[in-house]
RNA sequence: CGCGGGGUAGAGCAGUCUGGCAGCUCGUCUGGCUCAUAACCAGGAGGUCGCCGGUUCGAAUCCGGCCCCCGCAA
């Protein structure tokens, strides 16, 4: 790597993988001006506000720090008055004008969570989950005014383990992505690297999550059950209904595991049945779901076996 | 004052409407049976029924206030 004059940067980012990346980057001593954020975000009855995962940690190191509503003009100038080298954004969670993006010297680079033009969008790690795909990766790519469509700076390959979810696979691109990020910083500096266009032909577009997204359809494959419950892990999560004494109630599946060698007798899809002594399955497409921690809406998390202990006739129900 | 569910033994729940001995399943302890077991049989321990006040001969239950947990919406 050659030396380097390290451009100041501007870092813009939220949750935990912005967070690693950031920290990264300031583990190797790059100037950064100040960090912004998504606004801190306030639940119903906790006293307590939640700050972003970048947000802590610009708090821990003293850089400053901006968490604009809107990317206005206000903004605009705030930023300008800065004069950063360079924009760094990883899931930052808002659509970025290009005249933002044109302000530094060096321009603006995004870390994005595919093996670009796949799965560009907002939930690419989720997404990669979903579909079940065999691997994922790191880019890093020029920002312009698509969404993910820049021309490509420098990318990175993984392979997505079995027992992979959204918090192990995350983890995972975290580290990879601020290993790229300070290779690429210098060779961009230099204009070592030719960013390369990207095959449009090739793209595909990952859609935003929903809350409704995590609603489990019993007729799908098991593996593609436990697959939305590897992406959603920490949000939405998977749930389903139970009717019980004529009343339609939400399950969330907090803790599964999926068995796809099936063997023995067929239940109906979604039925509820003693998989073996220990264990209780729901019957689905091509295998079964066996549940670990589910929790009643309304009603803390618990194991199957202290939901059965309370309610029995859980067993032999068939879940909506 | 956004909408809703909940707080009862170590765990999960019923009982509350219609006030009247504190219950169920599991766990735990003791003993029995068994080659053996997360099995089976018998017995026991374990409660501030979230907190405060009110009504009543009598309150987990009815009335008023408060605290806490959770789901939805944002």
């Amino acid at each position: 790597m050659n030396e380097i004059k390290k451009p100041t940067i501007v870092f813009m980012g939220t949750p935990e993988i912005a967070e690693i990346v950031l920290e990264n980057i300031y583990l190797k001593n790059y100037p950064i001006l100040a960090v912004v954020t998504q606004p801190d975000y306030q639940p119903k009855g906790k006293p307590d506000n939640l700050i972003s995962p970048v947000k802590k940690l610009a708090l821990e190191k003293n850089i400053p720090i901006s968490q604009p509503q809107r990317l206005d003009v206000d903004f605009k100038k705030w930023l300008e008055g800065l004069k950063p080298d360079l924009i760094i954004v990883t899931a930052f969670g808002k659509i970025i004008p290009k005249e933002i993006l044109a302000i530094p010297k060096h321009k603006s680079l995004n870390v994005h969570a595919s093996l670009l033009p796949k799965l560009r969008g907002a939930s690419p790690i989720q997404n990669a989950l979903t579909n079940g795909m065999a691997e994922t990766g790191i880019t890093i790519m020029l920002m312009d005014k698509g969404i993910d469509t820049g021309d490509i700076l420098s990318q990175k390959k993984i392979s997505i383990e079995s027992e992979d979810d959204y918090v192990t696979l995350t983890g995972k691109l975290a580290v990879i992505a601020s290993h790229l990020l300070i290779d690429t910083i210098p060779d961009w500096i230099n204009k070592s690297i030719t960013p390369k266009k990207q095959d449009t032909a090739q793209a595909t577009m990952c859609q935003l999550i929903e809350k409704s997204d995590g609603k489990i359809n019993w007729t799908e494959d098991a593996q593609d059950i436990y697959n939305k419950f590897r992406a959603f892990r920490v949000w939405p999560g998977i749930f389903t209904f139970w009717e019980n004494k004529g009343n339609l109630q939400k399950i969330s599946l907090n803790e599964i595991s999926v068995e796809i060698n099936i063997s023995g007798k067929r239940y109906h899809l979604g039925e509820i049945f003693r998989y073996s002594d220990s264990k209780i399955g729901i019957q689905a497409n091509n295998g079964v779901i066996i549940l670990g921690k589910i929790q009643l809406a309304g009603k803390n998390e618990t194991s199957v076996d202290d939901f059965l202990n309370g309610y029995p006739n859980f067993i032999g129900s068939i879940l909506k």
